[in-house]
RNA sequence: GUGGGUGUGGCUCAAUUGGCAGAGCACUUGACUGUGGCUCAAGAUGUUGUGGGUUCAAGUCCCAUCACCCACCCCA
């Protein structure tokens, strides 16, 4: 029985395996320079932590959720997103704020799979619990915007908006929903739904009709408050201020319940119609929803898979090309074992190195470490046993010499760390 | 949930109006018993996604089904 991997899953090859590495390297490094500090959860959480935050009018939650019992009854769900999460294990575990964590996890999410769209996927996030102020938001984007940019993201864009918060969204709302009903009938029927479980994502609609609709539809802009308005301007002064080009969006809304003022999306132009890269935004009740003290939070997360796709297109390393640095070629039984000794005793100097074990002619082992990209070999016969005396030939030359094992351990090329990633057109499709 | 496309050795793809399932790459072995890459020779690899139907004969035509890819919705 051959089997195959489960819908909507991947397998990821040594080649892109070695370019996550890199990029989580990078973005460590970013995150821990800003104060940010790692942070791991649980794959999985009672679903009702999802449907109180995350929200029950979001499509997450009422149709992708990797949703189960456990033996004990529990009702758990596989996690679609970090935050919620993130914010449970703030308030579980009395984390003083504000705390700036990040974290790079897998989610969960049973839609239909695509290109760059996987029901098992990577998001690395970053928040910051406890801080109100718009320059939160503003540093975030920041850190966002830098690391996109390092990244090579191509055909970036950001997108922002606000929407409101409780004192000023319900007005809002209502207008909304009056203008609504009042056109009714040129609205799809999803649209219609949504009116009356969560208005604002009406906006999201792509259908022609609901957008004729929408243009003349009210602008949340009009109906602000005081200080979401004052929050909204700073925000922008700010991202002016640090030059990072954005478009005012005020139809940009999210999909997740959770949100009030900021929301951003970083947008690739690469990605077609499910264009986002980034998404965030600022979800300052979110803390009290789950029974916490209020605790205002701004936060961001993006698809690791999405981001290599937009950076490094479909080139990823071509793993079958890493070249072995050294590899000791044994001639028989005997020299198999003693070849062990020497592969330990050389990696303990801190040699990269390796053995071929396989049975064979000489003519067939270097055949094998041609094929293997070996840049060197050793060769462990009899002979050169009896007489501690190894022949070691470089493989692009074909130049050979004899050499003790003193002296191999003097040869500052072996020494270099291994260059595993070479560049090449390996897919990542 | 909706629409489109593709399924043939490990990989990339051929196969005429329906007529013996093939090539290139990769692989194995040998020429070469301890010196690779080049060359030459030989070899292995398939239920043509699956099931049914039409036919003397189906990779090819018809029906069904599955898988994968792409797009829509939504999301990262």
């Amino acid at each position: 029985m051959r089997f195959k991997r489960v819908k909507g899953t991947r397998d990821i090859l040594p080649g892109e395996a070695l370019a996550r590495r890199e990029l989580e390297q990078m973005v460590y490094d970013k995150f821990s320079r800003a104060g940010f500090l790692p942070i791991l959860t649980p794959t999985f959480e009672a679903y009702e932590l999802y449907q109180r935050s995350t929200g029950q009018a979001s499509d997450i939650v009422i149709k992708e959720m990797y949703r189960f019992a456990d033996m004990g009854g529990r009702d758990l769900a596989l996690r679609p997103e970090a935050t919620p999460s993130v914010m449970r294990a703030v308030l579980e575990n009395y984390l003083k704020i504000p705390i700036r964590l990040w974290y790079a996890m897998t989610m969960f999410r049973q839609d239909k799979p695509q290109k760059g769209r996987y029901r098992e996927h990577t998001q690395i996030g970053a928040e910051i619990v406890g801080e109100a102020e718009p320059e939160a938001d503003i540093e975030l984007v920041k850190l966002g915007y830098d690391l996109f940019t390092e990244m090579g993201i191509k055909g970036m864009y950001l997108e922002l908006n606000t929407i409101g918060c409780r004192e000023c969204r319900p007005g809002y709302t209502e207008k909304l929903v009056e203008f609504l009903k009042e056109h009714q009938e040129g609205l799809c029927s999803d649209c219609k739904v949504r009116m009356k479980r969560n208005p604002l994502r009406v906006f999201d609609c792509k259908v022609k009709s609901c957008q004729a609709v929408l243009k003349n539809a009210p602008s949340q802009r009009v109906y602000l408050c005081q200080d979401c308005r004052n929050h909204f301007d700073q925000v922008k002064k700010g991202l002016e201020q640090f030059s990072i080009p954005f478009n005012e969006n005020d139809r940009l809304v999210r999909g997740l319940d959770y949100y009030s003022r900021t929301v951003v999306e970083f947008k690739s132009t690469l990605l077609g119609a499910q264009d986002t890269l980034c998404g965030g935004g600022r979800y300052d009740y979110l803390a009290e929803e789950l029974g916490g003290p209020s605790t205002p939070a701004t936060g961001f997360a993006f698809g690791v898979e999405r981001a290599l796709l937009v950076s490094k297109g479909e080139e990823v390393f071509d793993f079958t090309k890493s070249p072995i640095s050294l590899l000791l070629l044994p001639l028989g039984d005997e020299a198999r074992g003693y070849s062990l000794q020497l592969l330990f005793k050389l990696r303990e100097a801190g040699i990269s190195v390796q053995v071929e074990f396989r049975p064979g002619r000489l003519s067939r082992k270097l055949k094998h470490a041609d094929a293997r990209n070996a840049e060197r070999v050793l060769i462990v016969g009899e002979d050169e046993i009896a007489k501690a005396r190894f022949i070691l030939r470089d493989m692009k030359t074909g130049e050979q010499r004899q050499v003790t094992i003193e002296e191999l351990l003097g040869i500052p090329e072996l020494k270099e760390p291994p260059s595993l990633l070479t560049s090449g057109e390996d897919q990542i499709t």
